[in-house]
RNA sequence: GGGCGUAUAGCUCAGGGGGAGAGCGCUUCCUUGACACGGAAGAGGUCCGAGGUUCAAAUCCUCGUACGCCCACCA
């Protein structure tokens, strides 16, 4: 790999990401670090993108999504597997569909015009011109994805697939071909799925009206001319063909098997008793519409009922609307108001609030409609995909998703796959003139049955989703036997959001347990969705896009990268460009501790760690801290904690590395012994190499840029392919944490002191510290440098007793410091200052005695427990006691 | 009508049966040779409410309240 610098002195203070990017990401997809291939020395590991639509730009979701498949696949690859990340693009049947027939009205054009051969080839022009867009931006997000293994929803491979699939299900009667009440889109003028349907709360009315009998009313019966019925679409009256009540209404007792005439088109209807009715809703009669309303349809099965279509597929009246004929069905449900107002019929009308259901693509409100779709019996696929979750063979992260899941399956209806679009997988039907019909790989020139030539082929495509769900097979290859398949399948985990569990999470599971006879992923894991800082989802319309390109040219790649692995916590993320530039601080914060580490690791060539024998306390410390950091990071990462395994990244490079072992680092680096100063630089280098690979997954791009400057023996010629830290125990030095913990203590607490009595870092101080303890006061001898250094001391005077010289007493834990107050301190303040901290501890202190004076607690409670409360009492006792002394000595008590 | 999630510092959020945490913001100080995209020190919290379990609850359980989300063919 290039290296940007010919010398340390040259690094500039701050970080440019910009250049260092473009640069770094040309190598690695150069040299091939992205490619995996089957290799049996390696256990492979699986990621398959959840392919953005080929229209789409990248929004801040994907920049989520792709990010944290990207630290997985890093993290992975670095660990030894085989590491794929397959990358590729969804060919979006109705989103693309409207992408091109918009720009073609530009042009004053509609699909119609073109015919459908020129407009499927106009929207594959399209694709070249315009659909590797989004593969370009994942790039500029650093995806390390094998884009020699770039798949397409629509490749002639996965067109196969799609095939293949398609002819086992029909072959097998699980796709079936019906006229049914589905959903309709009369802008898209195409059939969607239940999913595809967005149902939001609308604020509407009821409106009542009434049908009056054929008949004159009988003598007996009250009021029974007519019957009075409610609905929320008044212009579906038009195809009314009943009224259907409840069997175990009194109210209507009479009425059923009479028939009442309908005002505008005469036909009969009859008044019928079926249960589905609800008694206590509206006028507890209800009209049927058998065409335009699922649950009148089914009403209508069971008494075999008219079923009269009154709109076309744009959603207007048609011939079967008598008067209304032409009408759009707004307009309609107007002129139907105002024609039975006319008649003497209209009832009214209430407030009545309902949900309403709109084309997920494009917001026209959808109309049930009925027609003939093809459809796929989901109960018999389901089945081996809910087992397989309950058996664990695929788990979910977090695993409330596993419910949600499962709920939704148990509850499976079936799919309506057909679409009245062009441009998708036609549907590999045909039919004869015979009236014959059969399913074909090939397409074929005569029927099978009949051997007659005039044939023709289904019309519609398959809904996109039909092909998303083979995605985890059908990009390795399948239906052939491939090697890639035989390796990298089952995948290992699907990331993804949430909202699409139902519509490709569960579909891919079905597919998968059937076709490839093994589940298509091990784990789920689930992420939330981006929200802007309010909470609101993005839209275009409400004008919160937060665009992540736009991120990337602010603050860098790797400052947006670790802002979102930083909160994937699994709740949805509230993203405020405040965090992304504060991790643009902190890619700034490493880079600059890299600067310092090189600025002082000399030319030389750093061979491994110094000898044991040669580490100072801060050096044990630190890769202490390092080797715990690396089975944290490990582990979490493993877990998929992402946000925590950032979190740990962070804290060890800024609150240890930085604040605290470069600064105790530069005590001993200008030491006159040359031995010293090499420990130093060697531990220096080596454990900023390994922080830069614990690193590298989250922010890759700045951490190849230093990893290729350090002055080190590498085994890789980079860092994403060289191997991921591990902590073998050597330096595990728990002593070492207590030791150190001790110098923080005595140095934080010399440095509030003086920062609460506003003392000059120019002051002279030469304070004393003691301690009870003899060991404690070798060890403050021994770090006496590294203290006086860290707090900004000229010494320290490390003495058996303080006994009663005068000056501040400072509590640190076990140690007890002086400081000489000539002229430096207000003695009032510090009176006051001392007695707020031993009001403070005098509060611990009793809380501490409460707990101990509880019997239950010292009874039961775990022996290490409670010692350790009464070590904390004795110690607080004891700071209470110094304070006091210490006020004492001040001649304020 | 079901189901789920969330309530912790001014803001945004981690955490989680035994000493309340981070980032940002705020206050004071520091242009000390890695970094002002920095350093040091600090202020600021009945961890939503009420019960329960426990020696011990911010943490577990129940109920409630508020907010958010998803699913659903009540005309």
């Amino acid at each position: 790999m290039s290296r940007a610098y010919g010398n340390a002195a040259d690094i500039p203070k701050v970080y440019s990401p910009a250049e260092v990017e473009s640069r770094l990401y040309r190598e690695w997809e150069e040299r091939g670090y992205f490619r995996a291939d089957p290799d049996p020395a390696r256990r492979p590991f699986t990621i398959v993108i959840p392919p953005p639509n080929v229209t789409g730009a990248l929004h801040i979701g994907h920049a989520l999504d792709d990010t944290l498949q990207d630290v997985i696949i890093r993290f992975k690859r670095m660990q030894g597997y085989g590491a794929l990340w397959l990358p590729g693009t969804d060919h979006a049947g109705i989103a693309t569909q409207n992408v091109v027939e918009r720009e073609l009205r530009t042009q004053g054009l509609s699909r119609h015009d073109l015919g459908r051969e020129k407009f499927v080839e106009r929207v594959w022009e399209w694709k070249e011109l315009y659909g590797g867009k989004i593969i370009e931006q994942l790039r500029r997000l650093g995806a390390s994805a094998d884009w020699s293994r770039e798949r397409f929803t629509m490749d002639p491979g996965l067109s196969r697939a799609v095939r293949k699939v398609f002819v086992d299900l029909y072959d097998s009667g699980l796709i079936y071909r019906g006229n049914r009440i589905i959903n309709w889109c009369p802008r898209c003028e195409t059939a969607l799925s239940d999913i595809e349907v967005e149902h939001s709360d609308h604020e509407g009315v009821l409106e009542q009206f009434r049908y009056e009998f054929e008949e004159s009313p009988q003598p007996s019966g009250k009021g029974s001319g007519s019957v009075s019925v409610a609905t929320t679409r008044l212009e579906t009256m038009l195809g009314d063909t009943a009224v259907a009540v409840n069997p175990q209404d009194e109210r209507f007792a009479g009425a059923i098997g009479r028939f009442a005439v309908h005002p505008f088109s005469g036909r009969r209807i009859e008044i019928i008793a079926d249960e589905a009715v609800d008694m206590e809703f509206g006028t507890g009669a209800v009209k049927m519409t058998p065409a335009h309303d699922p649950t009148d349809f089914e009403v209508a099965e069971r008494h075999g009922l008219d079923k009269i279509s009154i709109m076309d597929g744009r959603a207007r009246i048609n011939e079967a609307g008598a008067q209304f004929e032409g009408m759009d069905r707004y307009e309609a449900r107007k002129a139907v108001r105002e024609a039975l107002q006319n008649k003497g019929l209209y009832e009214g009308s209430t407030p009545h609030n309902y949900a309403i259901g709109k084309c997920s693509r494009c917001g026209t409100i959808v109309e049930p409609w009925l027609s003939e779709q093809w459809f796929v019996s989901m109960k018999p696929l389901a089945e081996p995909a809910i087992a397989a979750v309950k058996q664990e063979r695929t788990r979910f992260y977090p695993p409330r998703w596993t419910n949600y899941y499962l709920n939704w399956m148990e509850g499976i209806r079936d799919w309506c796959i057909s679409r009245q679009l062009w441009w998708g997988h036609r549907i590999p039907v045909w039919y004869c003139d015979n009236g014959h019909q059969w399913a074909a790989m090939e397409d074929p020139t005569e029927c099978p049955e009949c051997a007659g030539t005039q044939i023709h082929q289904d019309p519609d495509v398959l809904d996109t989703w039909f092909s998303s769900q083979l995605w985890p097979f059908s990009t390795l290859g399948w239906p052939e036997k491939t090697e890639d398949l035989d390796y990298f399948y089952p995948t290992s985990v699907l990331v993804t959001g949430y909202e699409i569990i139902h519509i490709w999470v569960a579909r891919m599971m079905m597919a998968g347990l059937r076709f490839m006879d093994e589940v298509p992923f091990e784990w789920v894991y689930i992420h939330g969705i981006v929200r802007d800082a309010q909470g609101r989802k993005m839209s275009k319309s409400l004008g919160n896009v937060i665009d992540p390109l736009e991120l990337i040219d602010r603050f860098g790649t790797d400052a947006l990268r670790f802002s979102l692995v930083e909160h994937a916590t699994g709740q949805d993320i509230f993203l405020s460009t405040e965090w992304v530039s504060g991790s643009r601080n902190f890619v700034n914060k490493l880079w600059n501790a890299a600067r310092f580490v090189l600025t002082n690791a000399g030319d030389e060539t750093v061979e491994g760690m110094p000898d044991p024998e040669r580490l100072d306390l801060s050096d044990r410390w630190i890769l202490h801290r390092l080797a715990s950091t690396v089975d944290e990071v490990t582990s979490q990462l493993e877990s998929f904690e992402m946000a925590s395994a950032a979190r740990s990244v962070y804290e060890f490079i800024w609150s240890e590395f930085c604040d605290w072992y470069i600064e105790a680092a530069k005590v001993r680096l200008s030491s006159d012994d040359p031995e010293v100063a090499g420990a130093v630089r060697a531990v220096l280098v080596n454990v900023l190499e390994q922080a830069l690979r614990l690193a590298h997954p989250f922010i890759p791009f700045v951490t190849e840029e230093i990893w290729q400057l350090l002055p080190v023996t590498r085994e890789k010629p980079s860092i994403m392919i060289s191997q991921w830290p591990s902590s073998d125990g050597r330096y595990a030095d728990p002593a070492a944490e207590a030791s150190f913990g001790r110098v923080k203590t005595v140095v934080s607490t010399i440095r509030s002191f003086r920062s609460e009595y506003g003392i000059s870092p120019k002051a002279r101080l030469v304070p004393s510290a003691s301690s009870d303890d003899a060991g404690d006061r070798d060890a403050l001898q021994r770090d006496r440098p590294l203290i006086s250094r860290l707090a900004g001391l000229d010494d320290l005077r490390v003495v058996g007793s303080l006994g009663s010289s005068a000056g501040a007493r400072l509590i640190a834990g076990s140690i007890e410091i002086s400081i000489p107050l000539e002229g430096l301190v207000d003695v009032a303040a510090e009176g006051q200052r001392l007695r707020r901290q031993i009001d403070k501890t005098g509060k611990e202190v009793a809380k501490i005695e409460a707990k101990l004076g509880n019997q239950g607690f010292v009874g039961r409670a775990p022996e290490a427990v409670v010692a350790e409360q009464r070590r904390r009492l004795e110690e607080e006792k004891a700071a209470v006691a110094k304070l006091q002394a210490q006020l004492q000595l001040l001649g304020l008590d």
